[in-house]
DNA sequence: AGTTTAAAGTTTACGCTGTCAACATCAAGC
DNA sequence: GCTTGATGTTGACAGCGTAAACTTTAAACT
């Protein structure tokens, strides 16, 4: 069916994700993934329209290796459980792919520019929100949470996000100078599920 | 004392800093803000030693306006209010100069390698932490709280930045489409403060 | 006052970058 | 078996960060 390579747009894509995990994602350039693809400089504009492009879809390959993690942690009869254990492998995940977690939250790509990069975004998100609609039905008889559920969801959600990013800043600071930031941070990264399991059990109000 | 320029240095920061404002970091270039401040390209360099030197300075002056907007907040007598105002001035400030803290926060400088901006960021974080110990103090007759004093800091500053993160992405994201996601976060944005106070409520288990 | 000096500016140049236009190659279909 | 379009290469361009060499000028010293 093609000529020279199998295909290279893939190829590149699977480079360029490499090269990002190991060497972040500063100095990339099109052309240095092109010479590890062994073709020439631009060979992948026959596949891109641009570098920004080809690293969206590096983003888009993140998010789905992110889901798939996430979706690892198989449902129980504990939505409060599972919450948290979601909660965690969001993290362990930015934890573990620093780089490639850098592209997908941090670099500049405008998501509406690529449908595709969005939708497996919105996907990743939604495994956490799904998980916190559970924990809502299970307690529909009270209406005394004081927050509603879509609220409920998306705090969670922040909270998550933000208990990575500053483990990640702290991650990337590597002072051993024993500063009470750092000190704070290895803390809290060794009561990650307790520091979970406290906030959603006070999200979900209505079960106290 | 000096000849041509007042003092170029100062300058060029601050003309990094608005056209950032206006412009975002993406496209930023030396030659640029050199030319706007009708100096030669390689002028910046008898005072910033790289590109990065500059924006890190750029990033410190971003701290500096953070803190003095986060100082506006006068201690009262109810610490947990002083709190939630002080995550909401963070959280607004973050959305009213989302280039500025892209660079703050994002764009890849080792603050390592810039005392100052270290310096500065911890400066501006720690108008949190201070507040939140108070929070604390005043509840010391009671050793139920669930969490320890600086974990639950922490855990604020995470939900603080988390929060900040979530609107922003919907921000960026500006689809009319009334996603699931942009919905909740425009919730999220109206009720910043019951978020913030509910979070902040829990966090203080002593006191209920 | 006249000379020296060092700070602060300019010019030129290098290699790297994203990207475009023109050309080459080869697999598949008429 | 020729045509064609997808997929590759070559060469070129402007913009970038940055280094080296040169120029200007305010202040310091005799």
């Amino acid at each position: 069916m093609q000529y020279h390579h199998g295909n290279l747009k893939q190829q590149l894509i699977i480079c360029a994700y490499d090269w990002i995990s190991a060497n972040g994602i500063d100095n990339i350039s099109l052309r240095k993934i092109a010479k590890i693809a062994k073709v020439s400089q631009t060979a992948p504009y026959r596949h891109f329209d641009s570098k920004e492009h080809l690293l969206a879809d590096v983003a888009t390959l993140g998010f789905e290796n992110f889901s798939l993690e996430m979706s690892k942690n198989k449902e129980t009869d504990n939505p409060a459980d599972d919450l948290v254990r979601c909660g965690v492998t969001y993290i362990e995940f930015g934890l573990n792919n620093e780089h490639v977690i850098d592209l997908m939250f941090n670099y500049p790509i405008k998501k509406t520019d690529y449908p595709e990069l969005l939708a497996s975004a919105n996907r990743a998100f939604d495994m956490l929100l799904q998980r916190s609609k559970y924990l809502h039905q299970s307690n529909v008889d009270s209406a005394s949470a004081s927050l509603s559920a879509p609220l409920n969801s998306i705090s969670l959600h922040a909270y998550v996000h933000g208990l990575l990013s500053i483990l990640q800043m702290n991650q990337k600071i590597d002072n051993p100078d024993e500063s009470e930031f750092a000190k704070a941070s290895s803390m809290l990264r060794a009561n990650l599920e307790k520091v979970l399991g406290t906030f959603i059990n006070n999200l979900d109000l209505s079960s106290q």
